[in-house]
DNA sequence: CATAAAACTATGCAACTGTATAAAACTATG
DNA sequence: CATAGTTTTATACAGTTGCATAGTTTTATG
């Protein structure tokens, strides 16, 4: 490892922990009391230092928002990509994944909730977000495909995108559901309701869950 | 009209316009730009009436999420209300209304993920949204519950409370997903999807609707 | 019209905001 | 060890924040 490396190493390190700070401090404060002071704090660093390592505020809030999209992409993209072959088994990892932690949490929806609004004032914050929202909507639009086609049916473009808006949407609506209930017995069930749903919507009866 | 109807309607249509005017700034400028000056700005005051009608900030950023989510509910309830004895009717039109403007739309999307962190850190918040929450949830349960039955069908408390949990999470999700793309044929075709989709989670062929 | 209550404005204050900058501490290298 | 570069802190600054308070205008009533 070269001397170059372990700088730059280093400096990822610092850098990742102040985007860690931003992302604990936005869940348990807010978005609007993530100041760069306390999210100094939450790292365990004087306040200046931050603008060592970001040009601006903006910066760092932004550099949040993409490893925030990006992990919970990569939760379920990655245990998916497990599954080799297998395109239903594929398509129920990656339902299941999204319905159960670490992105089914509070903390995650919360995280989800306070970025939105600025990906309405910021530019940037537009631009990441439908990235990340892109890259979802294209595996699950391609697995559906998969796994129906696995089952030897063939459906159109326009039914293709149907199907995958309304699994699309009700993940995304369970995962809230989910995330918001005090209730137990709510997040217990989260993930056969949405597997069950799910193969309801494409007919799939391999895909749905045995009752307990 | 008494004179103390008057004072006090004249008192209600000036907390109404800070309201509205509180409303409109959260939904522009965020909920970290909603200043007390801002908000007295949008309603055409000056800063200080605001300390007037409300006596804390909280106080206001409150009683504007009461009127947002009571109006969400009742744009959806009061279309339901027209129909009266057709269960599964009732059920579309409820479905429909929340696949809709004036619910949705960016403006409400965005008023909703504004307040809901909030409502993780104000305990009056926090009431507000179970109160608006629960009376969706029962409201939805039970118009599954007539629309099965007027087709002779009886379900379980579990399976009802399933099918609930699964309706209500797509609707939620597609509101969002509708909301927020900016592809045109998303926003078109979002009734038609959700409205189909809840009739294959139910499987209530009457309830979906006929391809155009 | 007089006058008291209600509605509204203007201004001030301490605390906090993002950012800039200078000084300090630390690290690697000759 | 010296010294140049990197990393980190401390402090200062102008602008903004929620809130308080005193003063002004408007409205209702005898």
């Amino acid at each position: 490892m070269s001397l170059a490396e372990i700088t730059l190493s280093d400096r990822n390190e610092r850098g990742n922990g102040l985007i860690e700070a931003t992302l604990t401090c936005i869940a348990e404060e807010g978005i609007s009391n993530a100041t760069v002071r306390k999210i100094a704090n939450y790292a365990g660093v004087s306040n200046g230092l931050i603008r060592f390592y970001f040009k601006t505020k903006d910066g760092i809030i932004q550099a949040a928002y993409q490893r925030f999209l990006e992990r919970i992409f990569n939760a379920a993209y990655e245990a998916m990509e497990e599954r080799e072959g297998e395109p239903v088994e594929r398509l129920r990892t990656f339902l299941g994944a999204n319905l159960s932690p670490p992105i089914v949490t509070p903390e995650m929806v919360l995280l989800w909730a306070n970025f939105l609004p600025l990906t309405y004032q910021d530019a940037r914050m537009t631009e990441i977000r439908e990235q990340w929202y892109n890259m979802t909507t294209r595996s699950l639009r391609e697995l559906i495909r998969e796994a129906l086609a696995a089952e030897q049916r063939v459906v159109s473009d326009r039914e293709l995108r149907h199907l995958s808006m309304a699994i699309n949407g009700m993940i995304d609506g369970l995962w809230i559901e989910g995330a918001l209930s005090t209730d137990k017995l709510v997040t217990q069930e989260l993930r056969e309701v949405g597997l069950n749903t799910a193969a309801k919507i494409l007919g799939l009866e391999s895909l749905s869950v045995e009752r307990s």
